[in-house]
DNA sequence: TGTACATCAGTGAACGCGCGTTCACTGATGTAC
DNA sequence: TGTACATCAGTGAACGCGCGTTCACTGATGTAC
Protein backbone atom coordinates (compact mmCIF):
# COMPACT_ATOMS: atom_id res chain seq x y z
CA UNK A 1 0.00 0.00 0.00
CA UNK A 2 2.35 2.83 -1.19
CA UNK A 3 1.46 6.39 -1.47
CA UNK A 4 0.44 7.14 -4.90
CA UNK A 5 2.40 8.87 -6.96
CA UNK A 6 1.45 12.58 -9.11
CA UNK A 7 0.16 10.57 -12.13
CA UNK A 8 -1.86 8.13 -10.27
CA UNK A 9 -3.36 10.98 -8.34
CA UNK A 10 -4.12 12.99 -11.07
CA UNK A 11 -6.03 10.08 -12.95
CA UNK A 12 -7.87 9.32 -10.10
CA UNK A 13 -8.90 13.44 -10.03
CA UNK A 14 -9.93 13.12 -13.55
CA UNK A 15 -11.60 10.06 -12.94
CA UNK A 16 -13.80 11.50 -10.26
CA UNK A 17 -14.48 14.48 -11.82
CA UNK A 18 -16.08 12.54 -14.74
CA UNK A 19 -18.24 10.63 -12.18
CA UNK A 20 -19.22 13.93 -10.51
CA UNK A 21 -19.88 15.63 -13.19
CA UNK A 22 -22.02 12.54 -14.98
CA UNK A 23 -23.85 12.05 -12.27
CA UNK A 24 -25.08 15.64 -11.96
CA UNK A 25 -25.66 16.17 -16.02
CA UNK A 26 -27.86 12.82 -15.21
CA UNK A 27 -30.27 13.08 -12.25
CA UNK A 28 -30.57 16.58 -13.52
CA UNK A 29 -31.20 16.51 -17.62
CA UNK A 30 -31.76 12.56 -17.64
CA UNK A 31 -29.48 9.86 -18.53
CA UNK A 32 -30.30 9.94 -22.33
CA UNK A 33 -30.58 13.59 -22.67
CA UNK A 34 -26.76 13.64 -21.47
CA UNK A 35 -24.04 13.16 -24.13
CA UNK A 36 -21.12 11.63 -23.51
CA UNK A 37 -19.47 14.55 -25.36
CA UNK A 38 -20.97 16.68 -23.21
CA UNK A 39 -19.68 15.51 -19.92
CA UNK A 40 -16.29 15.81 -21.33
CA UNK A 41 -16.70 19.38 -22.45
CA UNK A 42 -17.91 20.06 -18.77
CA UNK A 43 -14.67 18.43 -17.27
CA UNK A 44 -12.53 20.02 -19.86
CA UNK A 45 -11.48 16.72 -21.22
CA UNK A 46 -11.72 15.25 -24.48
CA UNK A 47 -13.98 12.36 -25.55
CA UNK A 48 -11.31 10.08 -26.08
CA UNK A 49 -9.90 10.47 -22.36
CA UNK A 50 -13.82 9.68 -21.35
CA UNK A 51 -13.39 6.31 -23.42
CA UNK A 52 -10.26 5.67 -21.88
CA UNK A 53 -11.83 5.47 -17.84
CA UNK A 54 -15.04 4.07 -19.13
CA UNK A 55 -15.90 1.96 -21.50
CA UNK A 56 -19.62 2.82 -22.09
CA UNK A 57 -21.64 5.53 -21.30
CA UNK A 58 -23.68 3.08 -18.41
CA UNK A 59 -20.22 2.51 -17.09
CA UNK A 60 -20.28 5.76 -15.42
CA UNK A 61 -23.49 5.43 -14.36
CA UNK A 62 -22.95 2.79 -11.75
CA UNK A 63 -19.36 4.01 -10.91
CA UNK A 64 -20.71 4.35 -7.09
CA UNK A 65 -23.05 1.50 -6.70
CA UNK A 66 -19.82 -0.62 -7.74
CA UNK A 67 -18.40 0.77 -4.84
CA UNK A 68 -21.31 0.42 -2.45
CA UNK A 69 -21.78 -3.29 -3.81
CA UNK A 70 -18.16 -3.89 -3.27
CA UNK A 71 -18.27 -2.72 0.60
CA UNK A 72 -20.97 -5.21 1.17
CA UNK A 73 -19.29 -7.88 -0.21
CA UNK A 74 -16.39 -7.51 1.90
CA UNK A 75 -19.05 -6.59 4.94
CA UNK A 76 -20.21 -10.41 3.82
CA UNK A 77 -17.14 -11.74 3.99
CA UNK A 78 -16.59 -10.56 7.20
CA UNK A 79 -19.69 -11.41 9.14
CA UNK A 80 -19.20 -14.26 12.30
CA UNK A 81 -19.17 -18.01 11.41
CA UNK A 82 -21.82 -18.16 13.41
CA UNK A 83 -24.56 -16.12 12.01
CA UNK A 84 -26.73 -17.62 9.26
CA UNK A 85 -26.81 -17.21 5.50
CA UNK A 86 -29.94 -14.62 5.94
CA UNK A 87 -29.14 -12.96 9.34
CA UNK A 88 -25.18 -12.71 7.99
CA UNK A 89 -26.86 -11.25 4.84
CA UNK A 90 -28.93 -8.87 6.27
CA UNK A 91 -26.27 -7.92 9.08
CA UNK A 92 -23.82 -6.93 6.35
CA UNK A 93 -26.16 -4.82 4.42
CA UNK A 94 -27.64 -2.56 7.42
CA UNK A 95 -23.91 -2.92 8.26
CA UNK A 96 -22.37 -0.98 5.24
CA UNK A 97 -25.31 1.77 4.82
CA UNK A 98 -23.98 2.66 8.19
CA UNK A 99 -20.86 3.34 6.82
CA UNK A 100 -21.14 4.47 3.23
CA UNK A 101 -21.04 7.61 3.78
CA UNK A 102 -17.52 8.18 4.81
CA UNK A 103 -16.54 6.11 1.71
CA UNK A 104 -18.68 7.65 -0.89
CA UNK A 105 -18.36 11.33 0.05
CA UNK A 106 -14.86 11.41 -1.19
CA UNK A 107 -16.11 10.77 -4.92
CA UNK A 108 -19.90 12.68 -4.48
CA UNK A 109 -22.46 13.99 -2.29
CA UNK A 110 -24.03 11.20 -0.63
CA UNK A 111 -27.40 13.28 -1.86
CA UNK A 112 -25.97 12.85 -5.32
CA UNK A 113 -25.77 9.57 -4.81
CA UNK A 114 -29.12 8.48 -3.44
CA UNK A 115 -30.20 10.94 -6.52
CA UNK A 116 -28.75 8.78 -9.12
CA UNK A 117 -29.98 5.41 -7.90
CA UNK A 118 -33.51 7.11 -7.99
CA UNK A 119 -32.42 7.60 -11.70
CA UNK A 120 -31.16 4.22 -12.27
CA UNK A 121 -34.31 3.11 -11.25
CA UNK A 122 -36.80 5.52 -13.33
CA UNK A 123 -34.41 4.63 -16.44
CA UNK A 124 -35.60 1.56 -18.23
CA UNK A 125 -32.07 1.47 -20.15
CA UNK A 126 -30.34 2.14 -16.94
CA UNK A 127 -32.99 -0.19 -14.37
CA UNK A 128 -32.35 -3.54 -16.82
CA UNK A 129 -28.11 -3.12 -16.41
CA UNK A 130 -28.42 -2.68 -13.06
CA UNK A 131 -30.88 -5.79 -12.69
CA UNK A 132 -27.88 -7.31 -14.23
CA UNK A 133 -25.22 -6.10 -12.74
CA UNK A 134 -26.97 -7.47 -9.24
CA UNK A 135 -27.26 -10.88 -10.71
CA UNK A 136 -23.81 -11.09 -11.44
CA UNK A 137 -22.97 -10.21 -7.99
CA UNK A 138 -25.69 -12.79 -6.82
CA UNK A 139 -22.90 -15.57 -7.99
CA UNK A 140 -20.12 -13.94 -5.91
CA UNK A 141 -22.69 -13.84 -2.91
CA UNK A 142 -23.53 -17.56 -3.21
CA UNK A 143 -20.20 -18.44 -3.41
CA UNK A 144 -19.60 -16.84 0.03
CA UNK A 145 -22.38 -18.30 1.32
CA UNK A 146 -21.73 -21.93 0.32
CA UNK A 147 -18.20 -21.50 2.02
CA UNK A 148 -19.17 -20.12 4.66
CA UNK A 149 -21.56 -23.10 5.59
CA UNK A 150 -19.24 -25.51 3.95
CA UNK A 151 -21.40 -26.91 1.20
CA UNK A 152 -20.90 -27.00 -2.58
CA UNK A 153 -22.68 -24.42 -4.42
CA UNK A 154 -23.19 -26.51 -7.46
CA UNK A 155 -24.42 -29.80 -5.32
CA UNK A 156 -26.15 -27.86 -2.91
CA UNK A 157 -29.73 -25.50 -4.36
CA UNK A 158 -29.47 -23.77 -1.22
CA UNK A 159 -26.72 -21.02 -1.72
CA UNK A 160 -28.06 -19.88 -4.95
CA UNK A 161 -31.58 -20.00 -3.69
CA UNK A 162 -31.25 -18.19 -0.06
CA UNK A 163 -29.56 -15.19 -1.91
CA UNK A 164 -32.02 -15.44 -4.96
CA UNK A 165 -34.75 -14.81 -2.52
CA UNK A 166 -32.66 -11.96 -0.19
CA UNK A 167 -31.65 -10.32 -3.16
CA UNK A 168 -35.24 -10.27 -4.40
CA UNK A 169 -36.35 -8.53 -1.63
CA UNK A 170 -33.82 -6.28 -1.46
CA UNK A 171 -34.97 -5.23 -5.13
CA UNK A 172 -38.50 -4.60 -4.15
CA UNK A 173 -37.00 -2.48 -1.05
CA UNK A 174 -35.00 -0.80 -3.54
CA UNK A 175 -38.05 -0.34 -5.99
CA UNK A 176 -40.32 0.94 -3.51
CA UNK A 177 -38.29 3.12 -1.50
CA UNK A 178 -37.21 4.74 -5.28
CA UNK A 179 -40.43 5.59 -5.79
CA UNK A 180 -41.09 7.06 -2.35
CA UNK A 181 -41.81 10.68 -1.78
CA UNK A 182 -39.05 10.75 1.41
CA UNK A 183 -35.84 9.10 -0.03
CA UNK A 184 -33.43 8.88 2.47
CA UNK A 185 -31.02 6.39 3.69
CA UNK A 186 -32.75 6.26 7.21
CA UNK A 187 -36.24 4.97 5.09
CA UNK A 188 -34.36 2.81 2.78
CA UNK A 189 -32.86 1.06 5.96
CA UNK A 190 -36.32 1.53 7.96
CA UNK A 191 -37.85 -0.20 5.07
CA UNK A 192 -35.19 -3.04 4.25
CA UNK A 193 -35.72 -4.52 7.89
CA UNK A 194 -39.20 -4.61 7.63
CA UNK A 195 -39.23 -6.60 4.34
CA UNK A 196 -36.82 -8.96 5.54
CA UNK A 197 -38.51 -9.37 8.84
CA UNK A 198 -41.66 -10.66 6.69
CA UNK A 199 -39.37 -12.82 4.51
CA UNK A 200 -40.14 -16.55 6.11
CA UNK A 201 -44.07 -15.05 6.95
CA UNK A 202 -44.51 -14.59 3.55
CA UNK A 203 -43.23 -17.96 2.25
CA UNK A 204 -45.75 -19.80 4.51
CA UNK A 205 -48.06 -22.09 3.03
CA UNK A 206 -51.13 -20.17 4.38
CA UNK A 207 -51.41 -16.66 5.54
CA UNK A 208 -53.67 -15.25 8.64
CA UNK A 209 -54.18 -11.58 8.67
CA UNK B 1 -64.53 -13.56 -31.07
CA UNK B 2 -64.95 -13.51 -34.87
CA UNK B 3 -63.02 -14.99 -37.22
CA UNK B 4 -60.35 -12.39 -38.94
CA UNK B 5 -60.57 -11.41 -42.27
CA UNK B 6 -58.33 -11.49 -44.63
CA UNK B 7 -56.20 -7.89 -43.97
CA UNK B 8 -56.26 -9.74 -40.61
CA UNK B 9 -54.71 -12.93 -41.42
CA UNK B 10 -52.59 -11.28 -43.66
CA UNK B 11 -51.05 -9.38 -40.81
CA UNK B 12 -50.73 -12.45 -38.39
CA UNK B 13 -48.60 -13.86 -41.22
CA UNK B 14 -46.24 -10.93 -41.84
CA UNK B 15 -45.60 -11.00 -37.98
CA UNK B 16 -44.83 -14.46 -37.53
CA UNK B 17 -42.48 -14.93 -40.38
CA UNK B 18 -40.80 -11.51 -38.80
CA UNK B 19 -40.69 -13.61 -35.92
CA UNK B 20 -39.87 -16.78 -36.75
CA UNK B 21 -36.81 -15.23 -39.37
CA UNK B 22 -35.55 -13.02 -36.40
CA UNK B 23 -35.24 -15.92 -33.87
CA UNK B 24 -33.55 -17.98 -36.37
CA UNK B 25 -31.15 -15.27 -37.36
CA UNK B 26 -30.47 -14.38 -33.85
CA UNK B 27 -29.70 -17.82 -32.52
CA UNK B 28 -27.21 -19.01 -35.39
CA UNK B 29 -25.65 -15.50 -35.98
CA UNK B 30 -26.04 -13.65 -32.15
CA UNK B 31 -28.16 -10.72 -31.75
CA UNK B 32 -25.74 -7.84 -32.15
CA UNK B 33 -24.70 -9.53 -35.56
CA UNK B 34 -28.59 -9.25 -37.21
CA UNK B 35 -29.55 -6.04 -38.49
CA UNK B 36 -32.84 -5.44 -38.86
CA UNK B 37 -32.82 -4.43 -42.45
CA UNK B 38 -31.19 -8.17 -42.74
CA UNK B 39 -34.17 -8.92 -40.79
CA UNK B 40 -36.88 -7.29 -43.27
CA UNK B 41 -34.38 -8.74 -46.59
CA UNK B 42 -35.16 -12.13 -45.64
CA UNK B 43 -39.28 -11.74 -44.75
CA UNK B 44 -38.55 -9.13 -48.16
CA UNK B 45 -40.84 -6.55 -46.26
CA UNK B 46 -38.91 -3.25 -46.29
CA UNK B 47 -37.58 -2.27 -42.78
CA UNK B 48 -40.04 0.20 -42.50
CA UNK B 49 -42.79 -2.49 -42.15
CA UNK B 50 -40.48 -4.06 -39.36
CA UNK B 51 -40.75 -1.22 -37.31
CA UNK B 52 -44.63 -1.35 -38.15
CA UNK B 53 -44.32 -4.43 -35.93
CA UNK B 54 -42.09 -3.58 -33.31
CA UNK B 55 -40.91 -0.83 -31.54
CA UNK B 56 -37.38 -1.87 -31.54
CA UNK B 57 -35.08 -4.48 -32.59
CA UNK B 58 -35.37 -6.04 -29.11
CA UNK B 59 -39.40 -6.38 -29.14
CA UNK B 60 -39.02 -9.26 -31.45
CA UNK B 61 -36.71 -11.36 -29.51
CA UNK B 62 -39.41 -11.15 -26.45
CA UNK B 63 -42.48 -11.48 -28.88
CA UNK B 64 -42.72 -15.51 -28.03
CA UNK B 65 -41.65 -14.85 -24.02
CA UNK B 66 -44.13 -12.47 -23.90
CA UNK B 67 -46.92 -14.98 -24.91
CA UNK B 68 -45.38 -17.59 -22.21
CA UNK B 69 -45.42 -15.01 -19.78
CA UNK B 70 -49.56 -13.77 -20.48
CA UNK B 71 -49.98 -17.65 -20.18
CA UNK B 72 -48.42 -18.15 -16.74
CA UNK B 73 -50.54 -14.94 -15.47
CA UNK B 74 -53.78 -16.55 -16.57
CA UNK B 75 -53.14 -20.20 -15.12
CA UNK B 76 -52.48 -18.44 -12.12
CA UNK B 77 -55.64 -16.34 -11.61
CA UNK B 78 -57.19 -19.96 -12.34
CA UNK B 79 -55.75 -21.61 -9.76
CA UNK B 80 -58.09 -22.66 -6.86
CA UNK B 81 -58.48 -20.31 -4.30
CA UNK B 82 -57.76 -22.88 -1.55
CA UNK B 83 -53.89 -22.99 -2.54
CA UNK B 84 -51.66 -20.74 -0.89
CA UNK B 85 -49.23 -18.46 -3.08
CA UNK B 86 -46.03 -19.99 -3.50
CA UNK B 87 -48.23 -23.83 -4.38
CA UNK B 88 -50.21 -21.23 -6.63
CA UNK B 89 -47.26 -19.65 -8.18
CA UNK B 90 -45.65 -23.55 -8.72
CA UNK B 91 -48.41 -25.03 -10.07
CA UNK B 92 -49.53 -22.22 -12.62
CA UNK B 93 -45.85 -22.69 -14.04
CA UNK B 94 -45.80 -26.09 -14.48
CA UNK B 95 -49.03 -26.17 -15.78
CA UNK B 96 -48.42 -23.52 -18.11
CA UNK B 97 -45.24 -25.66 -19.40
CA UNK B 98 -47.24 -28.98 -19.82
CA UNK B 99 -49.47 -26.60 -22.72
CA UNK B 100 -46.48 -24.46 -23.99
CA UNK B 101 -45.87 -26.60 -26.97
CA UNK B 102 -49.37 -26.02 -28.08
CA UNK B 103 -49.35 -22.66 -28.06
CA UNK B 104 -45.75 -22.02 -29.01
CA UNK B 105 -45.86 -24.42 -32.09
CA UNK B 106 -48.08 -21.92 -34.23
CA UNK B 107 -45.70 -19.32 -34.80
CA UNK B 108 -41.95 -20.96 -33.97
CA UNK B 109 -40.57 -24.74 -33.41
CA UNK B 110 -40.39 -25.17 -29.64
CA UNK B 111 -37.08 -25.96 -30.36
CA UNK B 112 -36.62 -22.85 -31.55
CA UNK B 113 -37.84 -21.51 -28.25
CA UNK B 114 -35.69 -23.27 -26.29
CA UNK B 115 -32.66 -21.86 -28.32
CA UNK B 116 -33.63 -18.07 -28.45
CA UNK B 117 -34.24 -18.35 -24.26
CA UNK B 118 -30.18 -19.24 -24.06
CA UNK B 119 -29.78 -16.65 -26.75
CA UNK B 120 -31.12 -14.32 -24.28
CA UNK B 121 -29.40 -15.52 -21.01
CA UNK B 122 -26.03 -15.53 -22.78
CA UNK B 123 -26.71 -12.31 -24.59
CA UNK B 124 -25.86 -9.50 -21.79
CA UNK B 125 -28.05 -6.29 -23.36
CA UNK B 126 -31.06 -9.15 -23.88
CA UNK B 127 -30.77 -11.08 -20.50
CA UNK B 128 -30.69 -7.47 -19.06
CA UNK B 129 -33.90 -6.44 -20.72
CA UNK B 130 -35.27 -9.84 -19.90
CA UNK B 131 -34.32 -8.92 -15.85
CA UNK B 132 -36.20 -5.96 -16.38
CA UNK B 133 -39.36 -7.26 -18.16
CA UNK B 134 -39.42 -9.51 -15.40
CA UNK B 135 -40.15 -7.08 -12.32
CA UNK B 136 -42.93 -5.60 -14.44
CA UNK B 137 -44.66 -9.20 -14.66
CA UNK B 138 -43.83 -9.34 -10.95
CA UNK B 139 -45.49 -6.45 -10.31
CA UNK B 140 -48.56 -7.72 -12.01
CA UNK B 141 -48.56 -11.59 -9.88
CA UNK B 142 -47.82 -9.52 -6.32
CA UNK B 143 -51.44 -7.88 -7.15
CA UNK B 144 -52.86 -11.29 -7.72
CA UNK B 145 -51.20 -12.91 -4.84
CA UNK B 146 -53.05 -10.04 -2.72
CA UNK B 147 -56.25 -10.51 -4.67
CA UNK B 148 -56.62 -14.20 -3.58
CA UNK B 149 -55.39 -13.92 -0.31
CA UNK B 150 -57.62 -11.03 0.38
CA UNK B 151 -54.86 -8.21 1.56
CA UNK B 152 -53.82 -4.83 0.64
CA UNK B 153 -50.78 -4.90 -1.88
CA UNK B 154 -49.35 -1.75 -0.86
CA UNK B 155 -50.51 -2.64 2.84
CA UNK B 156 -49.08 -5.48 3.50
CA UNK B 157 -45.38 -6.75 2.53
CA UNK B 158 -46.04 -10.19 1.80
CA UNK B 159 -47.45 -10.35 -1.83
CA UNK B 160 -44.53 -8.41 -3.12
CA UNK B 161 -41.70 -10.50 -1.10
CA UNK B 162 -43.92 -13.96 -1.92
CA UNK B 163 -43.26 -13.37 -5.26
CA UNK B 164 -39.57 -12.03 -5.49
CA UNK B 165 -38.76 -15.35 -3.65
CA UNK B 166 -40.21 -17.19 -6.14
CA UNK B 167 -39.15 -15.19 -9.69
CA UNK B 168 -35.97 -15.31 -7.89
CA UNK B 169 -35.75 -19.36 -7.96
CA UNK B 170 -37.24 -19.24 -11.65
CA UNK B 171 -34.68 -16.87 -12.68
CA UNK B 172 -32.15 -18.99 -11.01
CA UNK B 173 -33.19 -22.37 -12.41
CA UNK B 174 -33.72 -19.86 -15.62
CA UNK B 175 -29.45 -19.14 -15.95
CA UNK B 176 -28.64 -22.74 -14.34
CA UNK B 177 -30.61 -24.45 -17.29
CA UNK B 178 -29.34 -21.76 -19.78
CA UNK B 179 -25.77 -23.04 -19.27
CA UNK B 180 -26.73 -26.45 -18.91
CA UNK B 181 -26.04 -29.04 -21.68
CA UNK B 182 -29.22 -30.64 -22.30
CA UNK B 183 -31.62 -27.81 -22.27
CA UNK B 184 -35.21 -29.56 -22.90
CA UNK B 185 -38.25 -28.74 -21.34
CA UNK B 186 -38.21 -31.77 -19.21
CA UNK B 187 -35.14 -30.68 -18.05
CA UNK B 188 -35.99 -27.22 -16.75
CA UNK B 189 -39.49 -29.06 -15.04
CA UNK B 190 -36.89 -30.50 -13.33
CA UNK B 191 -35.13 -27.85 -12.02
CA UNK B 192 -37.42 -25.96 -11.44
CA UNK B 193 -39.44 -28.39 -9.10
CA UNK B 194 -36.11 -29.46 -7.08
CA UNK B 195 -35.22 -25.93 -6.20
CA UNK B 196 -38.44 -24.71 -5.47
CA UNK B 197 -38.62 -27.94 -2.70
CA UNK B 198 -35.66 -26.09 -1.35
CA UNK B 199 -36.83 -22.13 -1.06
CA UNK B 200 -38.45 -22.90 2.55
CA UNK B 201 -35.16 -25.00 3.59
CA UNK B 202 -32.63 -22.55 2.37
CA UNK B 203 -34.10 -19.91 4.60
CA UNK B 204 -33.78 -21.64 7.78
CA UNK B 205 -31.62 -19.96 10.14
CA UNK B 206 -29.27 -22.41 10.26
CA UNK B 207 -28.66 -25.60 7.65
CA UNK B 208 -27.45 -28.72 8.73
CA UNK B 209 -26.00 -30.78 5.90
C1' DT C 1 21.61 16.97 -8.92
C1' DG C 2 21.50 16.20 -13.77
C1' DT C 3 20.78 13.83 -18.04
C1' DA C 4 18.65 10.42 -21.19
C1' DC C 5 15.11 7.57 -22.06
C1' DA C 6 10.58 5.11 -21.19
C1' DT C 7 6.00 5.28 -20.04
C1' DC C 8 1.55 6.57 -20.48
C1' DA C 9 -2.51 10.09 -19.90
C1' DG C 10 -4.45 13.04 -22.86
C1' DT C 11 -5.30 15.15 -27.74
C1' DG C 12 -7.99 16.25 -32.03
C1' DA C 13 -10.20 15.03 -35.79
C1' DA C 14 -12.46 11.91 -38.40
C1' DC C 15 -15.27 8.10 -39.08
C1' DG C 16 -18.32 3.63 -39.29
C1' DC C 17 -22.38 1.96 -37.80
C1' DG C 18 -27.11 0.59 -37.34
C1' DC C 19 -31.16 2.03 -34.97
C1' DG C 20 -35.23 4.30 -35.27
C1' DT C 21 -37.76 8.24 -37.76
C1' DT C 22 -39.68 11.04 -41.40
C1' DC C 23 -41.89 11.91 -45.81
C1' DA C 24 -45.27 11.58 -49.42
C1' DC C 25 -46.98 7.81 -51.79
C1' DT C 26 -49.38 3.08 -53.73
C1' DG C 27 -52.52 -0.42 -53.84
C1' DA C 28 -55.02 -4.13 -51.59
C1' DT C 29 -58.85 -4.94 -48.44
C1' DG C 30 -63.11 -3.53 -46.23
C1' DT C 31 -67.65 -1.13 -46.14
C1' DA C 32 -71.83 1.41 -47.46
C1' DC C 33 -75.45 1.83 -50.60
C1' DT D 1 -73.55 -7.97 -58.05
C1' DG D 2 -71.63 -3.52 -58.82
C1' DT D 3 -69.87 1.01 -57.80
C1' DA D 4 -67.70 4.64 -54.87
C1' DC D 5 -65.20 5.71 -51.14
C1' DA D 6 -62.49 4.84 -46.74
C1' DT D 7 -59.10 2.48 -44.43
C1' DC D 8 -54.74 1.00 -43.61
C1' DA D 9 -50.54 -2.27 -44.51
C1' DG D 10 -46.71 -1.69 -46.98
C1' DT D 11 -43.21 1.19 -49.85
C1' DG D 12 -38.66 3.49 -50.85
C1' DA D 13 -35.45 6.56 -49.97
C1' DA D 14 -33.28 9.54 -47.14
C1' DC D 15 -31.73 11.10 -42.86
C1' DG D 16 -30.33 12.46 -37.80
C1' DC D 17 -28.09 10.80 -34.10
C1' DG D 18 -24.69 9.70 -30.68
C1' DC D 19 -21.95 5.84 -29.33
C1' DG D 20 -17.71 3.86 -29.49
C1' DT D 21 -13.31 3.38 -32.41
C1' DT D 22 -9.26 4.57 -35.02
C1' DC D 23 -5.16 7.21 -36.10
C1' DA D 24 -0.74 9.38 -35.41
C1' DC D 25 0.67 12.60 -32.19
C1' DT D 26 2.24 15.68 -27.73
C1' DG D 27 3.97 16.46 -23.40
C1' DA D 28 3.98 15.54 -18.47
C1' DT D 29 5.54 12.14 -15.12
C1' DG D 30 8.52 8.35 -13.70
C1' DT D 31 12.96 5.80 -13.67
C1' DA D 32 17.81 4.43 -14.37
C1' DC D 33 22.43 5.75 -14.10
Amino acid sequence: MTVPGLRERKKQRTRDALVRVALELFTTQGFDRTTVDEIADAVDVSQRTFFRYFATKEDVAFAVQQMVEERFVRALAERPAEEGPLDAMRNAVLGSWDTIGEAIVEVVPVDLHLRTYQMIESTPALLAAHLRRSTEMEETLAQLIAEREGVDVDEDPRPRIAVAAFSGVMRVTGQLWGRSENPTLESIRALTEHYLDHLAPALEPHWRS
